[in-house]
DNA sequence: CTCCGTGCAAACGATTTGCACTATG
DNA sequence: CATAGTGCAAATCGTTTGCACGGAG
């Protein structure tokens, strides 16, 4: 199976390059939108798959959200944002989780890890002094 | 608001208990149906939320996946297998990972993390012996 | 007797899929 | 010109919600 490079392909991918952010794929299905007004969303979450399949793009899965896709593929840990739910990149030093020791317990074959900080933005935090907290 | 401990809420919670497992759901919702055949889905999500709310049970969150509930409100985390989606406990040092680190970056206000550990249960390992490597 | 909780069905948000058509390589 | 990719609508999956009724405290 074979990639064609199409149309809509070429453009989810660049437009997804150029926001330089986290986007979800109805966010990135807006952008895309503006340029190829017919496009389908069918289509966004098609290419955003393959894309990330091939490796051009890479594949967030925050615990319980919607899915986010990252223009950056080189090895990095994400940070997000309890309150409004973007997602900014964050260098873990790796060796500060010692992998190995977790391993054998129950058996399980370890394939890897994923470490999820979780935490309130700057702007998230600005608004919270704001108003002040009647919020809930 | 206070809790009233219903015939339903009670089943959810022994079931859960008595399963030893982490349930999705529609899992536990089979479950109960048995022992109550007239509950709805409804209630168990209804009471599963409550129910972790109160502490009693645990929520799990895995990434881009259904739900599940842990009967064990402990200090603990998990593992989950790729192949069944089967979740398991596990014990982390988690002074193998230092959160102080990983602190600043972004000017985030850091709230919590999650390790999240992915893995093949030994069950799966074994199926994938029997059946060579025609997956996919 | 007050409301919290229930069952049911419908609504929901995110994602996927079947189909006939289009266009890339 | 074969067949990967598209647009559209409908389907699916997990979950939530509105509503009228039922039962715990």
């Amino acid at each position: 199976m074979q990639l064609r490079m199409t149309n809509q392909r070429e453009i989810i991918l660049r437009e997804l390059r150029k926001s330089r952010q986290h986007l979800s794929a109805d966010e990135l299905y807006d952008r895309v939108k503006l340029i190829m007004p017919r496009i389908s969303l069918a289509t966004v979450y098609r290419n955003l798959e393959i894309l990330s399949e091939a490796g051009l793009i890479g594949k967030l899965e925050i615990s319980g959200r919607q899915k986010r896709f990252d223009f950056d593929v080189s090895d990095h840990d994400h940070i997000y944002c309890v309150v409004c739910h973007k997602v900014d990149n964050l260098i873990i030093e790796r060796n500060n989780v010692n992998v190995d020791r977790l391993g054998t317990a129950a058996g399980y074959a370890i394939t890897g890890y994923r470490v999820e900080i979780v935490g309130i933005c700057p702007e998230c935090q600005k608004k919270a002094k704001d108003v002040p907290k009647n919020i809930e």
